[in-house]
DNA sequence: TATGAATGAGCATTCATTCAT
DNA sequence: CATGAATGAATGCTCATTCAT
């Protein structure tokens, strides 16, 4: 048993840690707290003591991933590159973590699985929603920006580019956590964003 | 109580519809038999009667549900169009038909929801990786079809042809699925599939 | 489908046949009518036409196979043998039968086995509870032949020769049928009867 | 709810205590968990709590209740008697026991009942295999030692003593144990004692 | 803080039973 | 006579949750 403030903090970190690789191997409905428990090296009781309860937990792990998560897509948009590598470098670098950091690909794993969680928990639900509209705001304005400068092509749908990021990106998480994923899946996450770009480029 | 052959049939045809609709509203781990059962207009031990248990049932889903799609495809590939035009076609129509048909939405969405119990079920496991190498194996056929006759650009690998349209339609079904989908994405298929085709268009 | 009356009353024999297997094997609870069915080569419902339910198939095996039983001890009693050879004859034709017929093993210990059973079902229970009386009686009558004829010891109390009886092939039936039994349990049939008799021998 | 590690054992003890009653009075099968928890007053959970499952719950049974049973054995053995005496002992004492000890006469019941499922419990039957094979071992050289000091005929089977041992404790833990008896057993314990000391004495 | 013990609601599954055919 | 289809009550088991310690 932890007994100062910072042992229950690394009691919570490893929590969390647990929780989000054994949600998203599992689902959230197949995922029994004791699962969590056990990978984390406490009893489920700790479990109600950090969060309340399952679904307490599991939102307490969108308000700590997500935002490091948007921090990191806002430090690509704030530097110094133009907007279409602004878009390239988006996507390079999501499909480049998702290989690498099995941890970040089942965050991301999560984030699409459960959005049947996400609607019911409202304040998962508005807690993305704010989110996710900033970043669209950001991103549309990016692909205008792109087109004024001739980057892009005139004819191509702000929209489109925003659709087809996050079609890319949910599709790509999903295949990749798949244990065993599609045969026609092959990764090959550079050649797709070289395509992607190609389709917009002015 | 449906008492004939015919009647049977009927019975199992139903139950079979109601379970694509709940499996993928709810995922397999958290839709509970009796939902299914009372979707089908009778009760659980009817389920158990037609298909064993549980996972049979999802099983059964598979068999029944994958070969007709795959026929769908191999429709498309067959019809006499230009290599370009038949990636073009197969992925207009996967989305304008995931738009409209919601069983065949819930069908795929399942598909790629489910890829744990899948690996659990030996049998379905068998039977998804056979289609796939073959769909793949005609694919990267019309890939390289599309590059000999000039019409697809010559640096495009093949496999990252075919990653991207699974990646697509995974994300597109994922994405059109969730309730409330991610602010990012607006459907947009048509727009998506012309860039995507200008991206490999020699 | 059997249509004429003898095929129906082979169905109900084979029923029957299967019915003491699997009873005696499963005991009453454990045991499933489908089981008795397969074993008979029809379906539940073929039971349930010739028997009503499982627990009147149960009875039913008692009304047909313990008249016999009955009938076989009787004509031990009544042939023309000392009271002695007679208790002697009985233990052993009993041990005997025990060892070379399955189904009359399977029977007795059925008999023990499901007492509880046999004290649900009324019809079962006055049913037994008749012939067993008329045997204790006819049994006690050979016992105060043999004292009276010298060939028991005065001292031994009628009553604990049937009981030793009755204690003897319940235990015998019980340890026999046993899959794996104990291992002071030897068989040794005839050795037991020996010392019984030598027991109770003027 | 108990919390503290004794009161938990209070629990274990009950849920024990009530096991034996129900699964003697009603067989493995037909005994409910709800049965046991009830007649220890709490919820069938805390069945799964302490035990795990039914088959654990009933294996348990046998590892707490055999182990003193064999001890009491070994204990009469060891006191100072001749060897005829001994067995004598053993039999008396054991009936003697099933009379006043419900509990012990549901425990014996329970092992003859139930050898379908010591069968499939390998814990069980190698625990059981390895003291009922040193008990034999023990009484074959009791009675061997009986027929060196000339206290048991010579031409004794040893395997017929401890045969006729198991099959009277068997049939008499039975016979006693089915709720209302054949009409031959009328308990009779000393005088069958009595009978099989007799017939074994020198 | 965290654990151990226990609860209770819910779920998959089994199985005797029914009954139209 | 017998089957196939379906029912429904019962039962073992799981798991989120509670709470005294």
């Amino acid at each position: 048993m932890r007994r100062t403030k910072e042992e229950a903090g690394i009691t919570r970190k490893q929590l969390l840690e647990a929780a989000v690789r054994v949600f998203s191997e599992k689902g959230y409905a197949a995922t029994r707290l004791s699962d969590i428990g056990e990978e984390a090296g406490v009893t489920r009781g700790a479990i109600y003591w950090h969060f309340g309860n399952k679904k307490e937990l599991f939102a307490a792990l969108f308000k700590e991933r997500v935002d490091p998560f948007f921090k990191f897509i806002k430090e690509i948009l704030n530097e110094d590159f133009g907007p279409l590598d602004k878009i390239q470098k988006i996507l390079t670098v999501f499909f480049e973590r998702f290989r690498c950091d099995r941890d970040f690909l089942a965050n991301q794993h999560l984030d699409f699985i459960e959005m049947k969680i996400r609607n019911e928990v409202p304040e998962i639900r508005t807690f993305m929603k704010e989110r996710e509209d900033k970043f669209y705001e950001i991103l549309v304005d990016v692909v205008n920006a792109g087109i004024e400068l001739g980057e892009i092509r005139k004819d191509v749908d702000p929209d489109a580019v925003t659709s087809m990021l996050a079609t890319l990106i949910a599709g790509y998480a999903f295949l990749l956590a798949g244990n065993e994923a599609s045969s026609l899946f092959k990764g090959k996450g550079k050649e797709m964003v070289e395509i992607f770009i190609t389709g917009i480029r002015a």
